[in-house]
DNA sequence: ACCTGAACACCGTTCAAGT
DNA sequence: ACCTGAACACCGTTCAAGT
C-alpha cells in the first residue's frame, strides 16, 4: 500500500518477497555448495537476506526444512525420469525400468547430500509414493505379481531412486584412496584377501583415470545382477 | 596416595576411573536407550556421573565418539558372526556367507541407530576391513576371481553387514501403518499401482502380526536373490 | 595425570514487539 | 500479514585452573 520511495529502488533489490519455495530451493543450493551441515536455519536465512526467525513463516521447523528439500529434489527425479529414453514396459520392462533408475541416479548425482537426508524421512513423501508407484507399474505390465512387485521394490532398496549408501564412501580424493592403500599394503598379513583383491584390482586398471572403485560400473553390475534375478523369478512365477 | 576416608567409602561409589572404553560402551547404551539424538557429549558425560569436559581426556571428540561406538558395534558382530554356524565355504560358500550375514544382523537389531551413523563414516575402519576380508576369504574359497569378489561386496553394500537403509523405515507403530494405508486409499486414484500393490499384500496376511513388510523375510528374500546371481556369475566365469 | 568451572561460538525455537 | 530483536535452552569445544 505505501508507495515505494526512489531510495528503495536504489538501495534495494526489487524484494522478492519469502516464500515456501523460494526457502527450499535456497536450502538446496546451499547443501548443494556447502553440504548438508551447512544448512542450518541462520545460515539459509542469511543466504536469503533476512532474519532466521523470518522462515519461520514458511516452514514449520528445521525437519520440514528437510522434507522439503527431498521434495524439491524428488521432483527432479520424476522430471529426469520422464525425459528418459526406454522401451515401453510391456515390450521390455528390464530395459525400462533400468533406464529410469539410471536417470534418477544422474540427479542424485547433483545432489550428493540427498540419499543422506533421505534415509532419515521416516514416512514416504507423496512424491516417492508416486514414484515408486510408476516403478510396480512397470513391473506389473511387464507381468509381475503384485506380491513380486513388492519383493522387488524391498531387494532394490535406495537402488530403485538411483543410488547405494555404500559402507564406506570413496570421498573422491585421489590421495584419500592412495593412502588407504598404503594403510592396507601395511596391513598385508592381517588382511590378505582384502589387500589381494585390491592389488588386482589396481593391477587391472593400470591407468586408474577411474579409480579403482568405478561408482556407475559397480551400480550398474549390481543393477543388472539384481533385475537379472527379479526377471528369473518373474519367469518361473508364471 | 591421600588415603580414602571413611566419608569417601559412605558416601561414593567404588568410583572405577573413566576410560576410552567405559566412555564408548555408555555411549552405546545411551543410543540404544534413547536414541542417536540423545547421544550428546553432555548427556555421555551425565550418565557417566562425570563432566562433559572430562570425556576429552579419552575421545578426542564427538567425532571420534562416533567411530568408537562404531568399533563397539562392529566387534560385536565379529564375536556373533565367528559363533555362527555353517557349513565350510569351501564346501558351500552361499550357506557360510549367508549364516555369517544373517547372525551381523541379529546384532544390528540389538542397535538400530548403529546404520545410519556406520554409513557417515567415511573411512573403513580397520574392524570394516577385517570383517571384509573375511567375506572376501569365503568369496575366494567359492571359487571367486579377486574381480568377481569385489564386484559382490559392491553389490551386497550394506548387506554384506546384515542392514538395508530402506527408503522409508517401517517405524514399528501399527497405527503408523494403518495411517499410512488410509491415506493411500484416499489416493487410490493418484496410486492405483501402490495401493493394489498393498491391498494385496494385507490380503494375504489378514492377522497382520508380521505387519505387512516383514523385514526378515524381505531381507532373506533379497539376499538369496543376490547370492543367486553372484553364483550364476561365478559358474559362468570358471 | 585426571578432572572441573567458566566461557565462547554456535544451534533451533519462542515470544512479544514492530511495520 | 510478514518480519524482527532479544531471549531461552541447548550444543561442541577451549582454556586456565584446580587436585
Amino acid at each position: 500500500m505505501t508507495p515505494r520511495t526512489d531510495a528503495d529502488e536504489l538501495t534495494e533489490q526489487p524484494r522478492v518477497p519469502l516464500s515456501r519455495r523460494r526457502v527450499l530451493r535456497a536450502a538446496v543450493g546451499l547443501a548443494d555448495r556447502d553440504g548438508l551441515d551447512a544448512l542450518t536455519m541462520r545460515r539459509l536465512a542469511q543466504e536469503l537476506g533476512v532474519e532466521a526467525m523470518s522462515l519461520y513463516h514458511h516452514v514449520a521447523n528445521k525437519e520440514a526444512v528437510f522434507d522439503g528439500v527431498v521434495e524439491v529434489v524428488l521432483g527432479e527425479i520424476m522430471a529426469a525420469v520422464d525425459e528418459a529414453e526406454a522401451p515401453s514396459p510391456e515390450e521390455d520392462w528390464r530395459a525400462a525400468l533400468r533406464a529410469r533408475i539410471l536417470a534418477a541416479r544422474q540427479v542424485l548425482l547433483r545432489h550428493r547430500w540427498a540419499p543422506q537426508v533421505l534415509e532419515t524421512r521416516p514416512d514416504a513423501s507423496p512424491v516417492v509414493i508416486a514414484y515408486l508407484d510408476q516403478v510396480v507399474a512397470i513391473l506389473r505390465a511387464g507381468g509381475f505379481s503384485f506380491d513380486l512387485a513388492h519383493r522387488a521394490l524391498h531387494v532394490l532398496g535406495s537402488r530403485a531412486l538411483g543410488f547405494t549408501q555404500e559402507l564406506f564412501q570413496p570421498d573422491g580424493a585421489e590421495d584419500a584412496n592412495a593412502a588407504a592403500a598404503a594403510m592396507m599394503e601395511q596391513m598385508a598379513d592381517r588382511f590378505p584377501n582384502i589387500v589381494g583383491m585390491l592389488a588386482d584390482a589396481v593391477h587391472d586398471d593400470p591407468d586408474g583415470t577411474l579409480g579403482f572403485c568405478d561408482d556407475q560400473f559397480e551400480f550398474e553390475f549390481a543393477l543388472d545382477l539384481i533385475l537379472e534375478g527379479l526377471e528369473r523369478r518373474r519367469a518361473s512365477a508364471s
